[in-house]
DNA sequence: TTTTATTTTTAGACAAATCTAAATCACTAA
DNA sequence: TTAGTGATTTAGATTTGTCTAAAAATAAAA
């Protein structure tokens, strides 16, 4: 049975996010980047987790995450989006206060509490940016979802989730009233920048920019 | 500000319990037996807390734990225990299973989880073990309650807390069928062997040995 | 193809927390 | 009052995760 330290398990899960999900290859300045700790840290553990096997690892040449890795990140990434869902939900944090405390959390070993966790909360199948929360299996229930940049003028769609989650998005996101849940129309779209018009609930217009409305996904 | 590291954080807790709340001098050995470390490293950790004064530490003497170790010790404490009303209210764990995971929970770092989260759990005042649950500012109202050994034959009272924690003390009591809050009788005591036989509840009669009546503390 | 720039790895150091083995201190019992 | 025992500390090693500085490999440009 493979075990991880605690900074291994952090590590695994940025890679896995990196990966999109298993697809993409990884170098070791975008772990870098990722993980806020210098490349020759990166070289370091990027050696260890490819002995445990949790990735391929070839020197130079970056990473591809392997089965058994994807399967570890997901199970971390479960825990993750559950306590996401108890702050959220039972403590009334807002969603952009939520991830940093939620990582903490991700690190608490008892197999035990995450599945009375998951029972209490209810089963929820997203955390509270709409991301999906794996099952103890690591399954994993994806919903096709394109960002509002890939909408047609008049098309409508609903906010399912958000690309970027953090703390400065969400709350320019409630700032300016969209959510995840909300229904939309495309009213407008500027060929020059990029920019969005969108319509929320029927209700409110708000203009968006290209790079705003890459970061909101919806579900047409 | 004192920061203390998450394995200061659990020594310091030890201390803290070993001191009976800051009154006793306490040993190398002690904190040793407790933390389940060897002397060695005991040694060099208490250096390390009398160097953030968070103890007294004289070598070869033991030492004392300061004004200062005693709120961050309670704030730790304070922590530990709404997790555990947490995990038994909410997550319905036994009374037994639920210290080892608090001890995880308890080193999260955000101020406002806590706050949140008493709150959420209505502000209790004691934990599942009875033992009071310090408010924000480290104040603990203690209730005088004493072992049922000290109690005179026939005398009555209310069981409210337990000395001893550990899973095997408390899957006993649930077998006996003694609980936080159940009202009792002293029936019988026997000099010879220190045991004595109490009625629960006014229905069922338990006969326990010197060493269990010892860990039951009752309030009067 | 050769040079240059960028990326990545290695080497060496450090902090934290633990251990074992050896040395030292303090108390106690002759 | 001193020898011996037990408690405690020191010395030195190990693991984990991080860093900086320097070396090496790859990729890009000339
Ligand atoms: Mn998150
Ligand atoms: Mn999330
Ligand atoms: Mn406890
Ligand atoms: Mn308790």
């Amino acid at each position: 049975m493979i075990t991880l330290t605690f900074a291994e398990e952090n590590y695994l899960k940025a890679i896995y996010h990196l990966s999109d999900g298993g697809k993409k290859g990884v170098s070791t300045n975008d772990v870098s980047a990722e993980m806020k700790t210098k490349p020759a840290s990166v070289s370091d553990m990027l050696r260890k987790l490819g002995e445990k096997d949790v990735i391929e690892y070839r020197k130079y040449y970056g990473l591809h995450i392997t089965e058994e890795g994807k399967k570890l990140a997901l199970q971390t990434i479960r825990k993750h989006r559950l306590w996401e869902v108890f702050l959220v939900e039972k403590l009334k944090f807002s969603w952009d206060e939520v991830d940093e405390v939620a990582d903490d959390l991700s690190h608490v070993k008892s197999q035990v509490l995450i599945q009375r966790l998951d029972e209490y909360l209810g089963f929820p199948k997203f955390d509270p940016h709409g991301d999906p929360i794996p099952d103890e299996y690591g399954d994993v229930r994806t919903r096709p979802r394109l960002p509002i940049n890939d909408l047609d003028l008049g098309s409508i769609g609903q906010i399912v989730a958000v690309k970027d989650s953090s703390p400065a998005f969400l709350r320019y996101l409630d700032k300016v009233g969209a959510y995840i849940g909300a229904r939309i129309k495309v009213m407008d779209k500027t060929e020059f920048d990029g920019s969005v018009e969108i319509l929320v609930d029927n209700k409110k217009s708000i203009f968006m920019s290209k790079d705003v409305a890459g970061n909101i996904l919806v579900m047409v």
